[in-house]
DNA sequence: AACCAGGCGCATA
DNA sequence: TATGCGCATGGT
């Protein structure tokens, strides 16, 4: 881990194996934006946050206190992992997955809010990005409370759990609105427990989410890749269906037991972009 | 057990 | 400008 310097309201923290741009945008979080000059504006933790990345891959992020990044943004984007090696193992291990990290290289798993990835990867079922970033981002604009440059935190489930579907119209996320009013409930009266879901055995966990009506295998997979630690998670949307047929007809590779999640999002990205 | 609802962005006609 | 396609889950 790089030392942080902060500098003019700057905090700078040097990166290796680490492209912003492909990080926020690679299907995985919902509600960041790309401003004119290259950066992102974001929330997340309930936190405003202001960041850019330099051509050296240094990363700065703006009014941001040296405790707001050691306790939110170093973990939010996997900054004690080391990729570096965990990259080389994936080229030696793997022709194609070698191809798909050498194309790609920076992506990174983030470790957002278990409650933020739940309903965002409810939102996501049967749904294309375009339309599932409008529908997160009228979610927080109606139920959020309201931080900076136009950015909300996002909803609890404590004010949602006594909600309806019609309250949730303006949010116009179709059949899925009710998935998000049980997955309220479920969390709030004890049902769900989120916070325990990190310790749990992986198996234990993908129980405990499926409890929730709408939730099935793929988005319990997303939550537990994109929020709690776990990098064995496996979600097989389209694409990586598709990789399994194409690729992996006998099996995945051993080079990636155990971070089959983080080895999962280099190939989506490449076999998504492949075709054009 | 196969099939459709649900909404909307997108590619293709 | 119109038309069909894709999508994760639950319900029929």
């Amino acid at each position: 881990m790089a030392t942080a310097m902060l500098e003019k309201n700057e905090l700078r923290v040097p990166v290796k194996c680490f492209n912003l741009p492909l990080t926020l945008d690679c299907g995985q979080a919902f509600r960041w934006r790309q401003e004119e000059d290259g950066s992102f504006k974001g929330a997340a933790f309930g936190k405003f946050l202001h960041i850019s990345q330099e051509t050296d891959g240094t990363l700065v992020f703006y009014n941001t206190s040296d405790e707001e990044f050691n306790e939110i943004w170093k973990h939010y984007f996997d900054l004690e992992r080391d990729y570096e090696t965990l990259c080389e193992d994936f080229c030696r291990g793997d022709e194609s997955l070698k191809t798909a990290v050498e194309a790609y290289p920076g992506i990174r798993i983030l470790n957002q809010e278990p409650w933020e990835a739940l309903c965002s990867f409810i939102i996501s079922q049967n749904n294309n990005i375009p339309r599932i970033k409008g529908i997160v981002e009228r979610f927080c604009h109606l139920l959020g409370d309201p931080l900076e440059d136009g950015f909300y935190s996002f909803p609890t489930a404590e004010k949602m759990a006594n909600l309806t579907v019609e309250d949730l119209a303006p949010l116009r996320a179709g059949f899925r609105a009710k998935y998000l009013l049980d997955a309220a409930r479920k969390v709030c009266d004890g049902t769900v427990n989120l916070e325990a879901l990190p310790q749990m055995d992986i198996d234990e966990a993908r129980a405990e989410l499926q409890q929730i009506c709408g939730v099935g295998p793929k988005v319990a997979e997303c939550v537990l890749l994109y929020s709690c630690g776990k990098t064995e998670a496996f979600p097989k949307d389209v694409w990586v269906k598709r990789i399994l047929e194409e690729l992996y007809p006998d099996g995945l590779p051993e080079c990636i037991n155990g971070v089959q999640g983080i080895a999962q999002q280099f190939l989506f990205h490449w076999r998504r972009n492949k075709d054009r």
